[in-house]
DNA sequence: GTCAAGACTTGGAATAAGTCTAAATATCAG
DNA sequence: CTGATATTTAGACTTATTCCAAGTCTTGAC
């Protein structure tokens, strides 16, 4: 299940990353972003501490909390929130959906298909879907109305 | 704002969706229900708790979240949690799709065409959508199986 | 109607997840 | 190398939610 991520590889998002935002590049950082990268998985800031910690002693769980915040920030990692319980963290950046196991919680993948420019989903083999949601993200007219008189002040 | 939801409404609702289960009609679950009716929106459990105690001022908050999973299991309430916080609850059953405002943090109600048959969806003049997600939810591969060798045994 | 059994409600204690704070440490530009 | 500033840390704190045990209400049987 490991993936073997080059550090180079880790390295140089983490630089562009941070650079965009005028933020630093420390041993925390990489070490946690990598730990993200390493398992494509959707941990739990609790988990991604457990395993971080494993290779990095004096980390502490306030700098994992910190760390994920400015990785959300940097454009690196997707919170992910779909149901009551910790928040998780998502390190796939490509444009893809989730699935939302009921029975284990498991979270998983579904990428949109990339070869059509269509939001054509491509359901893997023996996933069973009950149900399904759409979530927009973005400004509310009133938030909008909001900016825009601002702007204009 | 406020809607008048007539009581007979929400009683028949309640009525049978609890009966659907084998639970009690009470007056808690009655009132509780009928204000999340009475204004449509996607309060957290703490909103709730306000609201419903200036009419029932004996009402305990774990009441309200008791009767907020009871609603959520008879199938006339929808849990909602798309950020990290606290739990929202929306009360509309019909088929639609969530909207949220990242600047304000607002909830809103975004439904599915009704005419058509489609999955189109109809955009509420200005919202602006800068980003969306489809949430699909069900059994994963593993469970699925799981849930079928146990059938067999 | 009365009664027992079980369902529901309640307040408060307990837990879990996340945030805040102030002091110590690390990074970077010059 | 040094100062300015960003980051990390441990631990206290807050918020959201769950758990618990005692009391109350509902319901069906008589």
């Amino acid at each position: 299940m490991e993936r073997q991520v080059p550090i180079d590889f880790v390295d140089e998002r983490l630089n562009k990353g941070l650079a965009r935002t005028g933020l630093r590049f420390t041993a925390q950082r990489r070490h946690i972003y990598s730990k993200l990268l390493e398992k494509g998985d959707h941990p739990s800031a609790d988990e991604v501490f457990m395993r971080a910690k494993s290779d990095m002693p004096d980390l502490s769980m306030a700098t994992v909390y910190n760390t994920l915040d400015t990785l959300v920030k940097c454009g690196l990692v997707r919170q992910v929130n779909h149901e009551r319980g910790p928040t998780r963290y998502c390190s796939n950046m490509e444009k893809h959906h989730h699935f939302h196991c009921t029975t284990c919680n498991g979270v998983f993948d579904i990428r949109s298909d990339p070869e059509s420019g269509e939001p054509e989903i491509h359901m893997p083999p023996g996933f069973e879907v009950l149900q399904f949601e759409i979530l927009f993200r973005g400004i509310c007219p009133e938030c909008a109305a909001k900016q825009a008189a601002e702007a204009n002040a």
